[in-house]
DNA sequence: TTATGTTTCGGAACCGGTTCCAATTGGTTC
DNA sequence: GAACCAATTGGAACCGGTTCCGAAACATAA
């Protein structure tokens, strides 16, 4: 390992010449064009550690993810990491495993590295989240939830979710099924839920039954087959793309041939909703163009800038042909 | 932020004797026990830059992937966090968008860190990565590619290939189209057709053709009407998933049934080749398994131990839907 | 009680940087 | 050539740990 003290004994300097040098401080001409050739003649670069022991910060960003294996984290990780590699940061990704409790204690290990600030993909927000931000005293921004006392990205749930409803109004839909997930997480088990319940409001003749079920393909896979038997709902409008990849499978297990027997439509625009026969009618969301503004928007934060406390990221609704007109 | 030094004031004693309380020094037992006390009174923990600082090594394992949107990234991730955790290192990710040179970069990067060592989610080695290698003298594991001069998991490439073709034979196909990719990637490349090669060699009457494509969905929905309108293969063997689904989307907007009309497999076994209609029959691969063994193993190579130089995952064929028996 | 051997402990150096401060150098101006 | 000011430079301290080494404390044996 060549450290400073070497370049400095073999440039015939000092090691603060050196320091000064890579750090841009006033150098003559002579010196610098010295110095930099031992430099790079020996390959030298500064040990982190020691910068960072003497900084007592670095330029880390840690990123706290629910789960790996999920086409939002994916791609929100991908917007996260090609935005911090030009801002020159280090990123740290930290899986939690959708457990809460190992989500604060990532924060708290976060902030035991020093990392320079936080991006957490959130679910929930739990006062042991915000103790453990605020023992930390790191820079955050939470991706997909809201939180009044927190920098927040997030999709636009609610408008996507009536826009939405006008939608399936629109294609002549009046026995509707809604399949939501949990009220705890906020974003995505309240706000869809409430904008679509918005749209389709006041609208005569129309029936509408909400129903509850988990994140992943399996439990919707369950669940549909009891919702079509009892409603026979012409459209079930799943509050994911997953779920909705389950009312598909279900449907088809069930002999149901979709749109033409049931409608369905998701949230997300994950990829596979494209490959999906039919196509998948959904609100897509630019997961990766959130990662990217996280990562803006946290080394802004780490600057000492000023930031609002929420940006929304766009949606767009895809329509594919998973949606029957029934007019 | 408390220091050792503070600890040690505290305590009434000195530095040396809190750090030889850390790290399992001779210690009486009544200084023991004040050292603790005021440890856990002011929940002190050492600074980690400090320690590498003075250790020339840290406890974190570098893991690069080609990509981070792919169910065999995120399952094998997913496994090495986990197992890593359980060994109490650090875990970082370093994504190369699937660029070589990126990839190397990211090796000289880690390197840099100092992690102790790195696993590598292959795609193709060059000269370029060993000599990277070769500079940071770091351990390293290669999973899912084979390489004589590095240690490497591998999952069964050609014995699964060899295993679908007797089964594709089984059902009775004989007009074969064998849908792979690049031979630059020698495991999925090469080996996956090697293995079935072996298997339909000398059957008679068999026909088979071998084309190539790219590893993403749209290269292969572009790709097999041509192939369909051409050879009218019964069945289509894809050297991945992700070709299959492609496929499938293709054989349903050219309107045939699967497998009525056409018949298709695929290896990997993503989650969501279980969930199209119909599900397409796969050589399964324990990508979580493969992540757990890969950071068993570099912790191994890290602690100075000695290792095999390949280790193999085990792999299922997963008989669906999507073959059609012909007999 | 003294000599000897073990534990236990403190002091100081070190890891590889950064930064403050004072000293030197060089260039201007009178 | 002296005086002055700004630009460069070197020395030393510091960041927060670990570790070597010798001193002190204690225990045991003679």
């Amino acid at each position: 390992m060549v450290t400073i003290a070497d370049i400095a004994k073999i440039a015939g300097v000092s090691k603060s010449t050196v320091s000064r040098y890579l750090n841009g401080g006033s150098i003559s001409d002579a010196t610098r064009k010295k110095i930099e050739r031992v430099i790079d003649a020996n390959s030298y670069s500064p040990n982190k550690f020691a910068q960072s022991l003497k900084a007592k910060k670095t330029n880390i960003i840690g990123t706290i993810v629910p789960r790996l294996d999920s086409y939002a984290t994916s791609q929100t990780l991908i917007g996260i990491d090609e935005q911090l590699r030009e801002l020159d940061c280090q990123l740290v990704i930290s899986n939690s495993s959708q457990d809460l409790n190992r989500e604060i204690e990532n924060i708290y290990s976060l902030a035991k590295q020093k990392v320079a600030g936080i991006i957490l993909l959130a679910t929930e927000i739990t006062d042991g989240h915000l103790e453990a931000f605020r023992q930390a005293q790191i820079p955050v921004i939470l991706v997909g939830q809201q939180h009044d006392q927190l920098h927040s990205i997030i999709h636009k749930d609610y408008e996507s979710g009536y826009e939405l409803g006008k939608y399936v109004l629109q294609k002549g839909h009046r026995n509707i099924a809604y399949l939501g997930v949990t009220e705890k997480d906020i974003a995505v088990g309240i706000k869809r839920k409430e904008g679509f319940k918005k749209a389709v409001e006041g609208q005569p003749d129309t029936l509408v039954h909400y129903f509850e079920t988990s994140f992943n393909i399996k439990g919707a896979m369950e669940r549909v087959p009891e919702i079509i038997e009892e409603y026979q709902p012409s459209i079930i409008v799943c509050a994911t793309d997953n779920i909705a990849l389950g009312a598909l499978k279900a449907a088809y297990m069930k002999g149901l041939r979709v749109p033409e027997d049931l409608s369905l439509t998701g949230f997300g625009g994950y990829d596979i909703t494209e490959i999906t026969y039919p196509g998948i009618t959904t609100a897509k969301f630019y997961y990766k163009e959130a990662g990217r503004m996280a990562a803006k928007d946290i080394t802004k934060l780490v600057n000492g800038e000023e930031l609002g406390k929420i940006s929304f990221t766009k949606y767009e609704i895809i329509e594919r042909e998973s949606v029957d007109n029934l007019l």
